[in-house]
DNA sequence: GTATTTATTGAACACCGTGTTGACTTTCTC
DNA sequence: GAGAAAGTCAACACGGTGTTCAATAAATAC
């Protein structure tokens, strides 16, 4: 909702009303602002809609708590993904990886903010876990091959797509810890070149 | 406390009342089964003591609350790291890496429902965290000169290793997933592959 | 611009899990 | 077996939750 989309289509979210948009927008603001000091179970609904300065009862109208907001902006992220997935299409079927990790990193570095949150001690294993299947299920579509061959090699391939996965969340993370010092491009050039690797 | 060290130290543990140390065990052991179904913060004391079948109030006598309880058994976990690692100092040295794997593999083959969870969606990123932070300080005493080699240097040791890490618990997650169907060596193995592949 | 719709406010409410207490009963250790 | 330590049971105040309603403010539609 909240997410920065790049030059992306606007969809049904610009029929949101102004002050909705701007509620949604401080309140991830605040959340994001709060899970770099505390754990979210140690966030109360009050402080947050203190700390964006607005009436308790407000956050109700859109979250049913800290958790599902988390979830929503969780999914806004997801959809973003999504997007950049079907841009890529053609690249995706010649097993071009580059210039999809190049968009991906570049996203990464338009909501740096939100993925350091995502991805920080204080983050969320669910959306670690739910970035890995959504990943593998593409690519599962992709290369329709490479799981089913076998049982031995079906396992291999389990094992070395969570490394390569799991990987690329850690090699995100201490990027984006650092600020996204280095320039996307680099970053798309060493992940894509750890993904081939691990993946021989 | 109440994690399996195969044949290690016993310390001070066997100190514990028998009743204290039976308590922990059910409390252990119903955590994880919760833990399995749903979320932490959905986690309430009063099913937790009514699962592991005691008093609520005997709970607060060792934990302050459910996350609490969650921090120790992750101080157990690394306890037990420890362990491991001090009986391979002089491997570490060599920087043989294959023995110090094999027997943390198998120590995660003994402990693999408190692995899998910890790993789950309803896992914990600050285990995930804490685990990056342990083993870059120990590999750090290693190889004190991998790091302090410029700055250009120093960042991309610090992508390249948050990359092999955050894989190397993908690569854990998904073999105690399996339950461990492939042996600890065959595993030990292949993350020595790996490792060494992302970090060159 | 005015009218209409929609969002936000403020206060009040019952609810429920929390964490702690004290006296007791049970179970271990020596 | 005696003394110490752990577990039980009931009760308590506390605080955050999630919901409600009427009143107010701000947006959109015409």
């Amino acid at each position: 909702m909240e997410v920065q989309k790049g030059t992306n289509i606007k969809e049904a979210e610009k029929k949101e009303d102004r002050r909705v948009r701007r509620t949604k927008k401080m309140l991830t603001q605040a959340l994001m602002q709060l899970m770099e000091e505390k754990q979210v179970k140690e966030i109360t609904v009050r402080e947050l809609t203190d700390l964006a300065d607005m009436n308790r009862g407000t956050f109700y109208l859109y979250y049913r708590d800290i958790y599902d907001m988390l979830e929503k902006l969780e999914d806004s992220m997801f959809e973003a993904l999504d997007s950049i997935a079907a841009l890529h299409e053609t690249d995706a079927a010649r097993q071009e990886t580059k210039p999809i990790l190049l968009d991906v990193f570049r996203f990464i570095e338009e909501n740096r903010e939100i993925v350091r949150v995502l991805l920080s001690p204080h983050g969320d294993m669910k959306f670690l876990h739910r970035l890995y299947e959504v990943i593998r299920e593409k690519c599962l579509t992709v290369f329709p091959d490479a799981a089913a061959a076998g049982e031995k090699k079906e396992a291999d391939f389990d094992y070395r797509f969570s490394f390569v996965i799991y990987g690329a969340a850690g090699l995100i993370r201490a990027w984006v810890n650092r600020d996204c010092a280095e320039p996307a491009v680099q970053m798309a050039e060493l992940a894509d070149a750890l993904i081939r690797r691990g993946s021989l």
